[in-house]
Order: structure tokens, then sequence, then C-alpha cells
DNA sequence: TGCTAAATACCAACCGGTTGGTAATCTAAC
DNA sequence: GTTAGATTACCAACCGGTTGGTATTTAGCA
């Protein structure tokens, strides 16, 4: 509630483990976790390499706290974000992939997935890493699972299922990244989300 | 011509380069780009730095290498694939998928895409790379095409175009491998690919 | 005072890259 | 078809800088 907001760029006593965490997100989703080194996440954080290691043990125990991080503030803007609104089940999902499309319109180093970068690099070399990015992959996916169960239902659709979609559309979006960061354009992110959203709307116009 | 065979594991003389690009692609695709050093290359090569900085210039300079070298390797896989036998160029398309899925049957290491990880990581700190990459993939989204743009013009289809849902492939194909790495389970990846064909089903049998 | 957050200073190992040299291979003159 | 000479392919040792991580000390709060 009455979190005091960093007055100026200098990081006050206290907010050390917050401005690692944050710097971490930025510069994984820039540059990939082997190539952000302890310092660089001091000096981006402005803190020591003696702070670093008092609040966490090792590298890999920032980067576990870094991917629960990248799901509490992801979470917090998609939980307020207005997609919400519509009372159907559909709708909402629909509206949820033009809230992703818009985001893509920002910066390219913007519209990537913490998690995502993150495990790419680390699925074969760091199992606590690994399990963290995909609980924040398969947890912000869970949060599309009543709307797409709902919807199912209503449809009649039974020739997939609820956890399926919801992981698929989040199997796009991180293709999508991957494609816009190759490419250089944010668009292929779009257009990503646009074939996703052809799909679902055939694969619902279908049942009804 | 008499290119005497390797008589063992040991590389002869002339294998180091073509050795240290093979290195390269099971290495990155395991661990990254970044966390891939030219000491630990040249130790999976089985040849020395020396060897390395002869054939190039950098460790940037081997990664534009492989890249074009990774293109080569799955460029030769794909055509001599039996996905290209359908006479309907539909059926091609879905024969490619089914391809797809098989070859995701391997280790987890294994299905993944040298390009696509590697410009996750250096899309904003190495432009050769990046652009490298995007080759690699647009280049591989290309031999696709023809039989999307015949598919389209087949069944009617305006609403999107060839060029775009062969990218749509790879992005899919890419947030594949990205979830499973995530999830340790290369179902992921089938997965998506079968969201991917049903989608193009139904895309493709509306027209008809 | 007692405890914690953070700063300073430091380390051995490893990083990408360079060096000077050796051995295999190609070329061409004879 | 041999062989001198240029060229290529490669090796072992080394360079300065950076890596993740540690030990010790100082400042701030209750």
């Amino acid at each position: 509630m009455s979190s005091h907001l960093p007055a100026f760029g200098k990081p006050r006593r206290g907010d050390a483990r917050v401005a690692l965490l944050d710097a971490a997100l930025s510069l994984v989703r820039r540059q990939g976790w082997s190539a952000t080194s302890v310092d660089q996440l001091c000096h981006a954080a402005g803190v020591t390499k003696g702070a670093f290691f008092h609040h966490f043990a090792s590298k890999e125990a920032l980067g576990v706290a870094a991917a629960v991080h990248w799901s509490a503030v992801t979470g917090a803007l998609f939980a307020a974000a207005p997609y919400h609104a519509p009372a159907d089940p559909l709708d909402r999902i629909f509206a949820y992939l033009d809230f992703r499309s818009e985001l893509a319109d920002g910066p390219l180093e913007e519209i990537s997935c913490f998690a995502g970068t993150a495990v790419q690099e680390m699925f074969a070399t760091s199992d606590p890493i690994r399990m963290a990015c995909a609980a924040s992959i398969a947890g912000h996916a869970q949060t599309l699972e009543a709307d797409f169960a709902a919807a199912l239902v209503q449809h009649g659709i039974t020739c997939t299922d609820a956890r399926s979609l919801a992981l698929h559309t989040q199997a796009v979006l991180q293709g999508g990244f991957v494609l816009a960061k190759a490419l250089g354009d944010a668009a292929a992110a779009r257009d990503a989300v646009a074939h996703l959203r052809r799909y679902l709307e055939m694969l619902f116009a279908k049942g009804t």
C-alpha cells in the first residue's frame, strides 16, 4: 500500500533486491541470461556486488527470483488490463489477443518474455531456472484457461481442450517474439497473433 | 574425388573448420550462444584455439558461418525428406507438418533451432549474427511459399498471403520449441504443430 | 546494543584473442 | 617424377581483462 515510490534514480536502503530484479528483467530480455554478468546487473541496479550476494546466494538464485518477479510484474499488468471487460468468455480471449498485439507496438526489446528468453538458454544447464520459467509461462497460460473452457462448452467444441489452447496461445506469442527479433520488426509478432486470432475465430465459429 | 574417409574419430587435417561449425550447432542449441566459449568449441571439435582463429576472425564470425552451416545442414535434411511426394500443394504442406512433428520425437536438445536460439540472445548485440539467423529462418520459410501460394489460389483464399503463412509456420515451430524446453517435454512442440495443422485445415476448407 | 543492509577489496578461474612456430600440402621448374 | 619453395592448416603457450563468488568492514535502523 504505502509503498514509497523510489524518489530519485538512486536506490534507497532496502531497495537493492528489487532494483537487481528489475535490472535482471531488462538486461536478460535484451541480451540473454549468459551474456548478463553479475557486475552488469549491479551497475544497472546502482548497487555493489556485496549487496548482490547479500540478497542472492548465486547468480542462479537471482535467476529463479527474477522469474518469480517477472510473473508478479506481468501478472499485475494483465490483471489491470481492460480486456477482462467483455461478458462473453470468447470475447475476453479476443480482447486479450488485441491487448497482446498492442503491447507489441513498443520497441523490440520490450516485446519479449523474460521466461522464454532465459529458458531457451538454460533448459539443459539449470533445472531451477528452467522450472521457474516454466511456472511463469504455464501460470500465465492458466489465467486464460477458464475463458477457453467456458467458450469450448458454449460452442460445443470437443476436438481440443482449454489447457492445450491456452498453452498454444503462449507458444504462438513466444514464436512471434523470436521472429520479430530475427527480422528486426515487431510486426512479425503482431502477424503471429493475427493468425492465432483467425484460428480461434474459425474454431469457435465452426461449433456455433 | 578420392577423399579418404576420416578413418577414426580424430579429425584429419582440413576438417577443423567443419568440426568447429558442427560443434557450434550442437553446443549452441544445448546451452545458447553466450554460454558457449571458444575453448569449449575447440575442445568439442578436437582442435586448438590456433585453428579456431585461423579459420574465423572472431567468435562472431564463427556465429555467422554457423548460421549458414545450419541452413545447409537443415536444407539438405528437408530436401531429402519424403514430404515432397504428394501431388497436391496443400497435401505437401500437411506432409511437411507431419515431418516436423516426427522430428520432434527425438531428445529435447535435438528439436531446437540454432538460428532461433542464437537470435534470441544476439538480436540487440550483434547485427551480423541477427541477419544471418534471419536469413536462415526466412530462407527455410521460403521453401514453403510456393506450395502455400498454389494452395491459396486453388482454394480461392485471399484473407492472407503465402509469405505470411510460411513465416507463421516458422513462428509456431519456434514457439513450440520454447515451450518444449520450458516444460521439459517435446510433446509441447508437437501440440503446437497440431494446432497449426488444424488452423490450416479450417482455413483451406473454408474456401473449398 | 544487536542485527541487517550494503560497501570495499579481493581471488582463482576463465574469457576472447594473439603470438611465434611447425608440419602437412600444393605448385611448378627441371 | 622429383624436389625446392611458397602456402596452407594447425598447434602450444601466453596476454590483459572479466567472470562468479568470498571475506571483511562500515553504515543504519530498532
